[in-house]
DNA sequence: TAAATATTTAGTTGTTTGGCTAATTATAAA
DNA sequence: TTTATAATTAGCCAAACAACTAAATATTTA
């Protein structure tokens, strides 16, 4: 029962609901896109992130530099929280927003994103390429 | 969404998973057999009963002096909810504790359950039966 | 090996929440 | 009509939480 509380816990957050969301439509994302797409720093996805793990609703694993998080559909139920979960997605409008957002987020190099987390502009001068 | 978040938000405590899971099996409950059931005062017991109200997972009727509630079957996405929980419930111990309480519990005069809450003994004297 | 960088962890702050007691409301009984 | 009482609301406190900034960690590139 615990272990139930813990998701549900995990599920009774805006902006992780939206994490959760975003990855039933797209297999994995990296920790940045997520950042990107709840336009919150990277500490604050970054711990929803293993809220959601540590409840067993998501799983991560690395690639490089990047982390990234899929869905754990091994979980006991889990169907039956898409189940639930669907209907509602399908008619938020604020979700539909999130998937239109995803699908320019996707479509970007995921260092562009990082480098305009960082505030950088989008094609920086680099080091000897500019010459006054 | 904010609808989903909020019936997350509402079964993403103990107490109110555990009052949610009894009316699962009972058809309908007072507040004083949940306070009962939870062992807290009724005043926690009826707050917790209002955020399940509010979230559209329970609805009330009045019957006297009693409430009663009951699940809100009528809520989108109400059997996916069950199909989640149900095999949770199922294998959880302290839920099936509950279920035994639950038998005595509705067991019992509804009377005699706030009697016994309000602290006094199972069949005090009354006014003029003490002839000292 | 040194510098850059994606992510996580630590530490802080304001808000929410779950519990209590006391006061209030609404119904039933005397 | 007064008293008793089931339930709710108000007000309080400590614990949990979500956000931020700054510091630490791990990996890649120069």
């Amino acid at each position: 029962m615990d272990n139930t509380v813990s998701k549900l816990k995990a599920l009774a957050d805006k902006n992780r609901l939206r994490i959760f969301c975003a990855l039933a439509r797209y297999e994995e994302l990296c920790a940045c896109q997520i950042t990107e797409l709840l336009q919150v720093t990277g500490a604050t996805a970054s711990r929803h992130l293993s809220v959601l793990v540590s409840a067993g609703l998501l799983k991560s694993r690395k690639d490089g530099r990047w982390v990234l998080f899929s869905l754990d559909r091994s979980g006991s139920g889990f169907d039956g929280i898409l189940q639930w979960l669907d209907p509602e997605v399908r008619t938020s409008s604020s979700l539909q927003n999130d998937l239109d957002a995803l699908e320019r987020i996707t479509g970007l190099a995921r260092d562009d994103i990082c480098r305009q987390q960082r505030g950088e502009a989008c094609c920086p001068i680099k080091k000897g390429d500019y010459h006054g």
